[in-house]
DNA sequence: CGTACGTTTGATCTTTCTCAATAATGGTGG
DNA sequence: CCACCATTATTGAGAAAGATCAAACGTACG
């Protein structure tokens, strides 16, 4: 489950959403180079400000984007699953404009900066997925602007749980029964721009009201039209049901 | 000034900035076919839902995009200069999940999807461009997140006022001495995650300390570095220092 | 088994919102 | 060119959502 070969499998089925791979297409994708590493809850996959020398694939565990104002403040951007690629953001940029940490202890491979930019560019459909995997990215983060700027407390809260349910569920880390909720409530603070204690509050009112119920970091949600409607969420923005057009 | 080939060429200095292309590359994308449309103040450029048909380049004239929450609540998401090329987004994904409206009366042209994805997938050094362009557009995004997030209403205001300076400037757009603000309160407020009310008096206060001076929509920074700092602004992460290596 | 971290709760305070009214401004038709 | 109308900006008073401060409680891990 955990082995490279079944992270870059999930790349692989995340590329093939958006575009129509040929065998040869996939084949080269699974022969990219890599070097494992395994880090500890908190270490830093990106630094702002760094230049990037690889794109690293979460094998397993999670992270997070995060950004800190001038004042101090973290504000996290995304959440990153198993599978997905990191920072294909910087393959392409000379400065990393954003930080990425560990939410848990991970397994990551490294894939040197220039095989990949190669591969997208020699190998049209490769192109293409990448190019659509990163406006998926970006649709995500509109996603998450709307959340913070433009919703209440409660319904941001339920609205980035109902995401994680949704997004989880389609990578199969997730069962209709609930998840688990790689972050603490400070970390969820620092997502939704609220503080920690508002976010407890929200989290107890939502579980008294029946619409989630929590033991520990996993959550269930019994009722799921009931939290749609609390949190105005509507999945298009996943863009999860593309699929790439019979070849 | 407003001609397309003006247009083009200002959407072609863009992307220069980070692939180097050649004189062939300049060529086809001057080469583009398209269909030129004057709209006015308020026209949608993009609907969320549209399947997208082609890629709208601002030739002159504001827009923004936008989303609306399910309780009817309006988040400005990106505002779009003249030169930009609007929905490269939409060209690699079949479903636009974000509306883009005018804010000004618009000179643009509509470049058909297909043409743009086969020069973009043939052409290596365009490709490149096109995956930096919308990379960029996802660091504005995220720093719109932290802004909106993160910092509390005196500065965000005075964050989007230093953003929208710099970029203007970076196109020439704008002069030292300040530039033509293309927005109402109310839209500085769906931008800001804040009401119009607040806005007119952080918009006062700023301007009674001495950091901003306005007359009608033009703003004027008297102090560039006072009104830094209030808004925690730093420009990294508009990446417009990032040339593209010689050649 | 104790220590550090995360969660929960209460009391109080502040920022920002809401509602409402007034004043500018710009655009339009006569 | 002027008067009128619609939109935008400005101001005040009161209300509310969420922040802050502080303390107690759990739980997991070393």
């Amino acid at each position: 489950m955990t082995s490279p070969e079944y992270a870059f499998a999930s790349l692989l089925r995340q590329l093939e959403r958006h575009s129509v791979l040929s065998a040869e297409d996939r084949q080269s994708l699974l022969a990219l180079p890599y070097r494992l590493r395994r880090l500890d809850l908190g270490s830093y996959l990106v630094r702002e400000g760094d230049e990037p020398t690889h794109c690293s694939v979460l094998i397993s565990g999670y992270a997070f984007r995060q950004k800190l104002t001038g004042a101090g403040a973290r504000q996290i951007l995304a959440v990153c699953l198993p599978g997905d690629a990191v920072d294909l953001q910087n393959i392409f940029l000379d400065v990393s404009d954003h930080s990425v940490q560990l939410l848990t202890r991970c397994d990551v491979a490294d894939v040197p900066r220039e095989a990949l930019q190669e591969l997208a560019l020699t190998r049209p459909a490769i192109g293409t997925a990448i190019i659509a995997f990163t406006l998926v990215e970006a649709s995500i983060l509109r996603e998450w602007v709307v959340n913070v700027g433009r919703r209440d407390a409660r319904a941001r809260v339920a609205h980035i749980l109902c995401e994680f349910a949704v997004r989880l569920e389609a990578r199969e880390l997730a069962t209709g029964e609930g998840f688990e909720l790689p972050m603490t409530q400070e970390q969820l603070a620092d997502a939704t721009g609220l503080t920690p204690v508002h976010v407890n509050r929200v989290l107890m009112g939502l579980a008294r009201d029946g619409l989630i119920e929590r033991h520990r970091r996993s959550v269930a949600i019994p009722d799921w039209e009931a939290l749609r409607r609390v949190a105005g969420f509507s999945e298009l923005y996943l863009h999860l049901d593309q699929v790439a057009a019979a070849a």
